[in-house]
DNA sequence: TCTGAAACCGGGAAACC
DNA sequence: GGTTTCCCGGTTTCAGA
């Protein structure tokens, strides 16, 4: 399905550095016109190697400068609830179902720990989780692309 | 130093949804004009908020399907020899300094459990890691943007 | 800081190699 | 698939409010 060569990747490359680049850099760039890079553009959105083009933003200069780990144990019979939870809760930015004695990672981002207080309670009062264990980032050596929900 | 009203919010996120979103378009949807439109987006990228435009690629397309997340001892020494590899590795996608008994965590996207060993593997070989603890992403409920480097 | 008009330039389609 | 050409439309700038 996914047919890719390496001009793709650089392609890929250059568009994550900056997505607005003009084809025509990225075409000069990579060597080909830009009607090629354009048409190779469309079919990796078709294929859905990219998946969208975005911003990332800042999470302190947007007032969100606390990130919280936390690990969850969610009860049985409140998993349904909780991933569809999970996936629209927008202090939520990653969640992932993982290996081990937790059964989710949560990142959560929130202005200030009162905010990771009343995420907790939250979660606790809907029934969502059993018990859970917090660590916060003290600082970031690499972070993923952030975008606010 | 950030001032920011809801109309930049929303311009905020109508971008996150379409980096590509013409301007006018964005005009039209928050009730202002195109040179408006512009003026405030220049002025989001030059004060930070807009950190850069990218664009969320698909780490299964690109053949990195497993994400580990791994909690790192980091020996004190190598500190600062540990941070700069973090920075430059192309398999770790976050890494944060945390609160905790560990402390790091490591996001490393790769193409199976052999790079997850590989790359342990390397952390020790270079005496970056004095013991760690991984676990895998079975399933994500939420995902940042992820980018490729 | 916004609007509206004008200039410019990049993107997308067509025809062809 | 690639290139070149051409046209449409979006971005950008500027004058004015």
């Amino acid at each position: 399905m996914t047919v890719m060569d390496d001009l793709d990747g650089k392609i890929i490359g250059l568009l994550v550095e900056d997505a607005r680049k003009p084809l025509t850099e990225v075409a000069g760039q990579v060597g080909l016109s830009t009607s090629a890079v354009n048409e190779r553009v469309r079919r990796l959105v078709a294929q859905g190697v990219i998946r969208r083009f975005t911003v990332d933003a800042s999470p302190e200069a947007l007032g969100l400068p606390v990130l919280a780990l936390i690990w969850a144990a969610v009860p049985h019979a409140r998993e349904a609830a909780f991933r569809s939870f999970a996936a629209t809760h927008p202090g939520i930015v990653e969640c992932h179902h993982v290996t081990g004695v937790w059964s989710y990672l949560i990142h959560l981002r929130v202005a200030d720990l009162a905010g990771v207080e009343t995420f907790l309670t939250h979660l606790k009062s809907e029934d969502l989780l059993e018990r859970s264990e917090t660590m916060l980032a003290l600082s970031t050596v690499r972070s993923a692309p952030w975008v606010p929900r």
